[in-house]
RNA sequence: GGGCCGGUGAUCUAGCGGUUAUGAUGCCGCCUUCACACGGCGGAUGUCAGGAGUUCGAAUCUCCUCCGGCCCA
């Protein structure tokens, strides 16, 4: 063997870790293949089913912040040894892009052809697509790839065709229909919403108070904030135990302005303190109706029109729009006395997701995907999936829960996937193509895929559906897609069964709800082996992070200043798995500076040889207490890491390196590693070095998922040129076992006494002392001690004399004894 | 009105039956020590939202109240 170095120089050159540097790593990543994933390699497959990013304009902090949470799990899975599936996805279907092009180039959807209408949202999609995914490589995310192969978008001929032959297959076995009934209906978007898809807003509003005439008794005094409904008027309501209307039920009532007459009806859904307590049941005014008007079998009449107008049903007041039609008919109310109060009230007003504008109950033909009947094993599946963090599931039962009425699936706009049907001009039968074919169907430019209609036997005069799906149609199978389900058999069979879904839990009641549906009728199976859902990024003041709110910051330049490792390690610090993460730019830059201390940490190893796995090792007992504390810092992250919540993981590397490799063992072992007075044998020095080696090793992996710049870089200059994103992530060694452990709490909180006694009494942290008194039970690390603080003679137990200074300790029950060094004595 | 989550020093967080209540950021003091001043060592700051209960013992379990966020009716 040679004769060891004594003077070292790191190997690491760079004296800092800067945020550029990460961005010389991406050039190079970018030329390997360790994202790459391979269906042939016989590892498990491991599918993550990420949140295709809808393109709506900018990318914010929160939504990066998601997607580095997202990219942990797989990278972390990789590093178990699995082969992840991590396809990028790109959600471009739907209504916001059409709303854009609308509002940006004055274009209206149904006065543009469709064919150019739909040509300038994909242009729009395309610019969009640029920031987002420049971001996303920015920050690390892992995507199998890039490029366009390798990924999908909503979109494209590919995704659409599948969707259809979704549509096709569940049609054919009759789980799709179409229904005339009240729907959500969006005057701005022109379309059917689902429930799903409405949100409600507390708006100010006028309660009215009228009178309705009852024969032979006083008239009945009825609330309404609704008097523009008066024409769709079908009932009145009132509570059985209101003993202010005893003796009205059964009779019928006289409807104010247009005389319709209406029953009176007992039920318990009237509020009684609520206004006068009796309420008028009008067609389609809200849920509560539609469901009364279905309960007591009474005729619907429609008020308001598809086109935000009133209908033939309002006699006089028809064809002006709603709100000009109930100013003109209170006025009317009160000039002929039947309004006689008003007073303001607060409503919650039902709003459309997308387009944030009020919505109505409007009947209209539309398709159904039956999904009420799939409830209780909808029920089962929510029950039975692994959720982290588990009380997230409660969002998902909670919705399922409450549904009750099937998915209207057609959509009246161009910017979706179309609807493959085609109509007989003959008989009116809608004509499906048949299951089998991988196709994209476009029918409203296109002739339809068979000869002649199944039904009539017509040879032509044929009429393509114009309506598209509802997007979530499209998403719900991105699970499906991303394994080639329908494309590709071999690989849907091998990776089927094994797919995680990571999403926010904002979007629990449509993605997942729809996704576990949709999967559950195409394949009789669980979509998912594990749901992941994580809380909101939120402002500094736990406000939702919105574009219109102004409280996201762009994101690019605190990447640049701070790095992007330092953002994704923010991102698990800051907040438990399912828990609002608040990002703060403060709290960031204090993140940061870990960054510079695990480079330091890696760069001070750098000067000593690195021993690898050698054999020959003659472990110390104080290295091998080392290494048994690395093993417990890793016993204790892994079962959270299974959890896939890299929270107190995060928390517990950071406090281990910094707190204890870097505060304790660093400045214990130094000495015994340089070993410039040969105070130490050979053995003992490499042993020192092996341990150091060994447990920066460790860490590295362990955080490799979290912050994959900087580990990265480190263990290539030191350990692997290939990098660290494809090693093993640690797990405890049984050979690292000691049991000086019960110690360590003892030795620490000496090596504080020793700090504490310099500090008071004037001595500087380098220089020494001439004898000490420890506990016995920290004989093992006697000479590191001795070497650590500069201690000439160290003793175990009580000193013999009071020349000693007793140094309590800090947080222990126990002193130590230090004789101070001659120049301090009096 | 219901559900879920949360309320711990100035701020954010850990702890979830027994700890002198964790760590971070900020603040204050000392130290330019040969990996790191984006550092080291130390310090101050907490009726653990409030109330009642269970218990030998509660930040931790139960109930109620108040406050915040999100979701739903």
């Amino acid at each position: 063997m040679d004769v060891l170095p004594k003077r070292f120089t790191p190997k690491i050159k760079s004296k800092r870790w800067k945020p550029t540097a990460e961005e010389e790593l991406l050039a190079s990543w970018s030329e390997e293949t360790t994202y790459e994933f391979d269906p042939d390699s016989g590892r498990t497959i491991y599918s993550v089913d990420t949140p295709p990013p809808y393109l709506s304009g900018h990318v914010h902090v929160g939504q990066l912040l998601h997607y580095t949470q997202i990219d942990i799990i797989a990278r972390y899975r990789r590093m178990q040894g699995l082969e992840v599936n991590f396809p990028l996805g790109i959600d471009r279907n739907g209504l916001p892009v059409e709303l854009r092009v609308e509002k940006e180039f004055g274009m209206d959807m149904h006065t543009t052809p469709r064919a150019e209408f739909v040509s300038k949202c994909r242009e729009q999609l395309d610019l969009y697509e640029d920031e987002v995914l420049d971001s996303f490589k920015r920050l690390a995310i892992a995507f199998n790839t890039y490029k366009d192969e390798g990924s999908y978008r909503t979109d494209s001929p590919d995704y659409r065709a599948v969707t259809q032959a979704t549509f096709i297959e569940l049609w054919h076995r009759g789980l799709i229909y179409s229904d005339y009934r009240p729907n959500n209906w969006c005057f701005e978007c022109r379309t059917t919403i689902a429930d799903a898809e409405v949100e409600y807003e507390e708006r100010p509003t006028t309660l009215n108070y009228l009178y309705f005439e009852v024969e032979g008794m006083e008239p009945l005094k009825i609330a309404t904030t609704r008097p523009e409904l008066l024409c769709a008027c079908g009932a009145v309501f009132i509570h059985p135990d209101d003993e202010r209307y005893d003796g009205y039920a059964g009779k019928t009532a006289t409807v104010p302005l247009f005389d319709l007459e209406v029953p009176i009806i007992e039920s318990p859904t009237a509020k009684m303190d609520f206004g006068t307590g009796s309420l008028m049941v009008c067609s389609y005014g809200d849920m509560a109706d539609v469901m009364a008007f279905r309960d007591h079998a009474l005729e619907p009449i429609a008020a308001i029109s598809p086109e935000g107008t009133m209908t033939e049903a309002a006699g006089e007041y028809a064809g002006m729009p709603v709100e000009a039609a109930k100013k003109a008919i209170v006025q009317d109310l009160k000039e002929k006395g039947v309004l006689y109060d008003q007073e303001h009230t607060v409503q919650r007003a039902p709003l459309c997701w997308r387009s944030k504008t009020p919505i109505e109950f409007i009947a209209m033909d539309e398709y159904y995907l039956k999904q009420v009947e799939f409830l209780d094993e909808l029920r089962r599946i929510a029950k039975e999936t692994p959720f982290y963090p588990d009380f997230h599931r409660q969002i998902l039962l909670d919705w399922v829960n409450r549904v009750s009425v099937d998915w209207p699936i057609s959509r009246r706009r161009y910017y979706g996937t179309e609807i493959p049907i085609w109509y007989c001009n003959s008989c009116n039968e809608p004509v499906v193509p048949e299951t089998g074919e991988l196709r994209y169907y476009q029918p409203w430019r296109e002739d339809p895929p068979f000869q002649k209609c199944p039904e009539c036997g017509a040879e032509e005069g044929f009429k393509g559906e114009e309506r598209t799906f509802d997007t979530w149609m499209d998403s719900s199978i991105s699970g499906l897609q991303i394994i080639g389900y329908l494309r590709d058999e071999e690989l849907f069979e091998k990776a089927f069964g094994n797919v995680i879904r990571p999403q926010g839990k904002e979007i629990v009641r449509t993605w997942l709800y729809y996704s576990l549906l949709r999967t559950y009728q195409l394949t009789k199976k669980p979509a998912f082996k594990e749901v992941w859902v994580s809380g909101h990024v939120v402002d500094e003041n736990g406000e939702k992070m919105s574009k219109s709110k102004g409280n996201s910051p762009p994101p690019a330049p605190i990447i640049d200043k701070y790095g992007a490792d330092a953002m994704r390690l923010f991102g698990v610090l800051e907040a438990g798995l399912g828990s609002d993460v608040r990002f703060s730019e403060d709290r960031m830059a204090g993140v940061a500076k870990f960054m510079t201390k695990l480079w330091n940490i890696a760069r001070f190893i750098s000067m000593f040889p690195d021993p690898g796995d050698a054999k020959d090792i003659e472990l110390t007992p104080v290295d091998r207490w080392i290494l048994s504390e690395t093993n417990k810092t890793i016993e204790t992250i892994l079962p959270e890491c299974e959890y896939l919540d890299f929270h107190k993981p995060a928390i517990e590397l950071r406090s281990f390196t910094w707190n204890f490799f870097a505060d304790h063992v660093l400045e214990m072992l130094k000495g015994r590693c340089f070993n410039g007075d040969d105070e130490f044998s050979e053995a003992e020095q490499r042993s020192g070095w092996y341990t150091l080696h060994q447990v920066l090793r460790t860490i590295l992996r362990a955080l490799a998922p979290v912050t994959p710049f900087i580990t990265d870089r480190a263990y290539r200059e030191l350990y692997n040129p290939d990098g660290i994103h494809r090693e093993l992530y640690p797990a405890p060694r049984k050979e690292w076992a000691s049991d000086l452990s019960e110690h360590t709490k003892l030795l620490l909180q000496t090596n504080a006494g020793f700090w504490k006694f310099k500090r008071e009494n004037g001595v500087s942290l380098r220089q020494g002392v001439p004898e000490a008194y420890v506990a016995k039970e920290l004989e093992p690390w006697k000479s590191d001690l001795c070497a650590m603080h500069g201690v000439e003679r160290l003793q175990f137990g009580e000193p013999p004399d009071d020349t000693f200074m007793e140094v309590s300790l800090p947080e222990y029950d126990g002193s130590i004894y230090i004789l101070p060094p001659d120049d301090e004595k009096e």
